[in-house]
Formats: C-alpha cells, sequence, structure tokens
DNA sequence: TCGTAACCGAGACGGTACGTCTGGTCTTTTT
DNA sequence: AAAAAGACCAGACGTACCGTCTCGGTTACGA
C-alpha cells in the first residue's frame, strides 16, 4: 500500500537509507492506538509523538492515515486467516468462516477493521490498495479452497465461486458493520449450511 | 434522529418555535452537497453558507455531520425502497433486490450510502440511529415479505428469516463497499437463486 | 443617553407602557454584573437572563451595553460626588477631590468607571452622551465652585477655568487608568496645593 | 509583551524557528488595520489574511488581540517622543508636551493609542505590559529631563516628580480620551505655564 | 576520508473546519 | 402592544490537525 518494495535493483540508493527501527516504532505507535482509540480518533501527530518520531518520518512512508492503518493491521490480520484443506468443502468453508469471525469479534480487531472499511470509502486512493492487498489475497485464499472442492468433484467446474465467497462473507461483513444481529456460531453454521444446500441443488 | 416529534402536547412551548422553511432550507443544501461531494467532503460551513442559514441553526438541530446527512439521506432512500406483493417469494425477493441496486447503482445515492456507513462505523452516537432508523425500518418491510411467504405456505413457518435476509443483502452491501465486482442484474438473479434453492431444500 | 424622557407630552401614548419594573429589574441586574465582573465580561444575555427579561425588553430601552451600563452607573455615580461651598477655593477644591477618590477607590466603581471610559473610546454612538450627561454635568458642578471663588475674588474673572479642572481631574483620571501610581490623600493635596500655587502666580 | 529575548543562550532550540519574516508580516498587517478600522472593530482573522498567515501563527506569537496591537504600536510610538535637552526646564517640558500632541493628533495614532489604553482596561493581562513597556519607559524618558533640571538648579532636588509628569500628561490624556477640549498649542502653554509656576512656588 | 544526499526529531508554516459564543433582530404565545 | 422566551443570521473566537517546510544534526554510501 505505501512502499512499492521494487525488487529489481532500483538506480542507486543515494543518501541515508530509511531506518527500520523508526518503521517499527510507527507501526507499533499505530497498532497501539488503534487499538486504544480506534482507528477515526488517532491522528497522525499522534502516532509521531507516541513513536518519539517527527511526522515527516511518517509522510515519508505513508501518504495517508489510511494506508498507515492498513499496513500496521493487515499482514497480523491475514496471518490469522485459516487456510483450511480437510478434503471436505463443507468442513473447509466453516473453519473459514469461524476462522474469521473468531479473529473479528477480538474488539480491537473489529474495530480496527470496521474504521479500515470506513476509510476506504472516503478516500479513493486507499481503495485500490484495499481490493489490492486485503481483498484479493483473501479472495485468492478462498478460491484456493474452492478449486480444490472442483478437483475433488465436490463442486461443479463451473460454480459462480465469486457469488458463493460473497454469499459466505458478504452476511459476515453486513453483521460486523451494521450491529443488527450477532456473529456467534449458530451463524457460521447457518451461512453454511444454507450455502451448501444452494450448492448441492446446483444453484451455484 | 434528531427530534423526538411527540405529539401528545408537550406543557407549552415557549418561545419562537423552531422554523421549518430554515429546517427545510438545511435538508435541501445538505442533499445537494451530498450528491456533489459527498458525505467525507461536505462541511456543515458549506451547509450553512449554501442553506443561507448560520451555523447555530445547523447545530441546534442536528449535533453532528452523520446525523444531518442521515436525515436529509434515508426518508428519500427508503421512500424508493419496492415494497412487493406479488404473491410468488421469489418474485418478491427479485424485486426486493433489484429495487435496491437501482437506486444505490445511482452515483449520488450509492456514493451517500458508503458514506453513511462509514460515518456510521466512526461515530458511536449515530449508530443506535442508524440501526433504528435505517436498518430497523428496512427488515421490517423486508420481514413483511417472508411473513406472507410464510402464511402463503412457501416459507417454513420457523424459517430463519434474518439470516435469510443478511444472505440477500450482506452480499450486495460487501459488493457495494468493496467493490470487488458489479451489483448487476446476473449479481440479482444469481443470489435470489441460492437463496431460493436453500430454502427450497429446508436450510433456512 | 437611552429614552428621551421627553416631558412635553409626546404624541399620544397608544398600547401597553413599558413597564418601570420591567426597567427596574435590568438596571439592578446590571449593577450586580458590573459589580461582579466588570463591563466588558458583561454580556447583555446574561443582564436579560439574570433580570428574568427578554432580550428584546432590553433592547428596546438601551441601544447598547455601553448605555445601559452608563445609565445604571452614572446617577449614582454623580450623587455621591461632592458639591463643596465652604467659601474657601482650596478648601473647595480639596473636598472635590477628595470626594471623587472616595467613589472611585471602591473596586467596583473605579472598575465600571474606567470600563466605561474604555467602552466610550470603542463606540463613537457612546460618545456624546457621555460627554453631555457625564462629563457636562461633573464639569457644570466645578464651574459653580470656581465661579463663587470668581465672585468672592479668591480667582481672576478671566481665570482658565477649564484648564483648572483639567489640572485637578487630569492626574487623577490617569493615575485610575493607567495605575503606575497611586489615589490616596496626599496625591489629592498635593495637586491642589500645585492648582493653589499656580492659580496665586496668576498663571491660570 | 509577548516574547523575553532573554540574551544568555537558552537550553538548546528545538525544531524549526520562528520565522522573523512572518513575524514582520503579522506586525505590518496589524499597523495598517489599525489605522484603517481601530483596535476595536481590527479582528485577527483579518489580520492573518492580510498577513498571508495561519491563525496559529499569530496566535503562536500573542496570546490576544491588545498584545499584538500593543507590540505594533508602542515601538513605533516611542520612537516618535521627543528626547529634549535643551538647558532649560520649561523649554523641556514643553517640547515633550508639544512631541506627545503633535503625534497624538495625527488620527490613527490617537486613535489605536485610545483602542489601546481601553484595552487595557478590558484585559488585566494586558495591564502589566502596557505599565511596563509604555509606562514606565515614557515616564522614564521624563524623569531624565527633571533629574537634568535638578542638576542644573532649576528644581529642588526632593520635588515630586511623579506628580510634575502627572499634571503634564494627566490633563493631555484627559482630553484625548473625553474630548471635551482640544489637544492644541495654547492648551500646551498654559498646562506648561501652570506646572512651572507650581514649582518656581515651591508647591512640587 | 571526505562530500554529499537523504535521513533524523522537533516544531513552525499556511490552511481549513471545528463547535461555541455574542450581537442585534424577529417571531412566537401570553398578559 | 408590550411582555418573556428563544430562534434567527452573521461571523469572530480560539483549538486541533492537516500535509509541508525548515532547522541543526547524523548516517552511510561512493568518489
Amino acid at each position: 500500500m505505501a512502499r512499492d518494495d521494487g525488487e529489481h535493483e532500483g538506480p542507486a540508493p543515494r543518501g541515508r537509507p530509511l531506518s527500520t527501527e523508526t518503521e517499527r516504532a510507527i507501526l507499533d505507535a499505530t497498532t497501539e492506538l488503534l487499538a486504544e482509540r480506534g482507528l477515526a480518533a488517532m491522528t497522525i501527530e499522534e502516532v509521531a509523538a507516541r513513536a518519539h518520531v517527527g511526522k515527516a518520518s511518517v509522510y515519508r512512508r505513508w501518504p495517508s492515515k489510511g494506508t498507515l492503518a492498513f499496513d500496521a493491521f493487515v499482514t497480523d490480520f491475514l496471518d490469522r486467516q485459516p487456510v483450511p484443506d480437510t478434503g471436505d468443502l463443507r468442513a473447509d468453508l466453516l473453519e473459514l468462516l469461524r476462522g474469521w469471525t473468531r479473529v473479528v469479534r477480538r474488539p480491537a480487531t473489529g474495530r480496527t477493521l470496521k474504521g479500515l472499511i470506513a476509510e476506504v470509502q472516503r478516500d479513493p486512493e486507499l481503495a485500490g490498495g484495499w481490493r489490492e492487498r486485503f481483498i484479493a489475497p483473501m479472495r485468492a485464499s478462498h478460491m484456493a479452497v474452492l478449486e480444490r472442492a472442483i478437483a475433488r468433484g465436490q463442486l461443479a467446474p463451473g460454480a459462480n465461486t465469486g457469488l458463493i465467497m460473497d454469499l459466505l462473507y458478504g452476511p459476515a461483513y453486513h453483521r460486523l458493520l451494521h450491529g443488527h444481529l450477532p456473529l456467534n456460531g449458530a451463524f457460521v453454521e447457518d451461512v453454511v449450511a444454507a450455502v451448501m444446500a444452494a450448492i448441492e441443488a446446483g444453484a451455484l
């Protein structure tokens, strides 16, 4: 989202390189503040002060509050997502959605995820990175699950995989953002049951 | 979100009453600015200037940008939602979701809805009003559709109606907010087909 | 300063007459607030609230904070000024200046007088009334003292009476406003001694 | 009034130092607006806009409108005051008072001086600075004149110098603030004549 | 080994919008 | 028609952050 991490050389990196210590301090301060107050109430001034760092050192690395919060949040979040491969589609889907709700039910994590989704709506610059570095990896990981199911013959080769994933995660994000109903175990099981029923009926 | 509109008298309304003209001017200016720039880029100063109104007259009625935008948006949006009663559940669900996507695909409306959902995540004060005055009326209207289906025998009396609605609208909000896939007619038909399949399989 | 108090009829007093009770309540509240916080920190809103009176009832009578404070202050102040007639110029001048300093040393009075002088500098509308209803009566009363001295032969008929009064009161207001030196009894005696010396030397 | 200008080092000036250009721009804009509208009608917003400067840059240096106006006014005003040394007390006093009236009769200067005196009455914070940085330097300069007169034997060593200065300037400020009589050449000569008469009679 | 480019923390810069306050006026109902 | 109450428009207040720039100083390359 922030740096390009181009791996093919570059022309020649003159001058003092960016300090990894400074970067760590900024990300740690961001994580703390995200947990303490949430993204909306966090300011870059406060991040810099907390990290004992100049504001310019933050802006040198991240162009906006959203990209910074994104970097502080996303690796950790993605690492916590399960990558199930039980040999059974229903079990895999259950594990996927259970893993997601487990992580998201932690107050700081759920709040930050909601805050980031909010920020993405407000900042078009952020939206591209969000799709590429959050939505896309999530979906890629999910697609692998579905492709294994196709390979096993549990899912038709022409199945509408995009929609299956939206039927699985859409209701979950819906409840996360609007809070009208709980994100509990029963919810997970019912969603998976419905999706599996639709798949088995050939509707997906 | 702002006023309680209690209709049983009150003790005696002393002093000059709030002017409905002023209120209209503020809401109209808000609607215009919401369409022109979106919620995030709209400022209360600009609303007041556009409405030829003092800032205090805005703050007297609405405590925050979110509540103001909410009031300017929500009545109109809810009025545009279909209230289908075709006698057939599948047809009703199709009309519900088609009506929603039709309204939400209008750029100004979609943008404002996304902005409001974002704002709700940032302002806990707003969240209660949002659930009560937006989410709840929407769901009540949807529930009526499902209850008619139960009365007709097209849906089991113990059906998980909350989940049915989340399976219908969850994927739609998901695509609206993340933009990873389109909100077109095929999407609507496929979602309804999947939900109907799950219902008919007894999974909901 | 505020009302014209025209004593020759007026055209015909239609409608409800201004309530003297209301006027008293406003003036009393003004006097209190003047003593509590000073003129600068007093607001018309606060006066109206304290007097249990609408703001319009204040503005109906007085066009500005200055005129209101003036009316609350000036009668009382002028009433407290001595009108000496001892038969001796020196003794009369001593009593004049002593009377003035005695009143002005009371903290609330001194503060209000300073505040009114300040207000007069800021509000040109007030300046005329100030000269006519405060400065002029004061000077008229002083002139009577000097004229009696002329009649007695203690002062030359062509004496520069305006300057004599400025030499008497100028230093006093100077110390009141700038606070660089005290307004005590020695000051009064020394000023009068100097002025009398100048008079006796024929310089005034 | 604003900065302490301590000249002995300080511990180490971290961060970007205050820009003298910005300070000049603010003071110049203040001087202009003081002349155009007077202190009471001047706003800090307008000063900032006129100086092409953020409001924070004004507030960083001066806590109030009064201190800002003071700094913009006082150096210039003091520089315009005469420092007479003719060898004759009467001539020195004449030059002092003539210089003061000459400067104060310029409309912008007189209005600003009146406005500042008014402001000093309204803002106790300002009063200390006013005495230290305006009243005290003026009086110090005047005292030098009187001390030279003492050294020359034109004034008794125990003369009440404070009172002499109040007799000279008190009437002048009195007429400036109340406008009841003019500040012309005759006034200056008459005041000096009276003060000299009192001195020569041994009354001061 | 030295020059220099880019970094560092600190904090001022020009801006914008905030939410509050007061001024003076206007609009209610009540007396 | 004047009363009390309080909303009206207007706009300055002082604060908080924004994202950029400047300061004195440091670090690590490459000439």
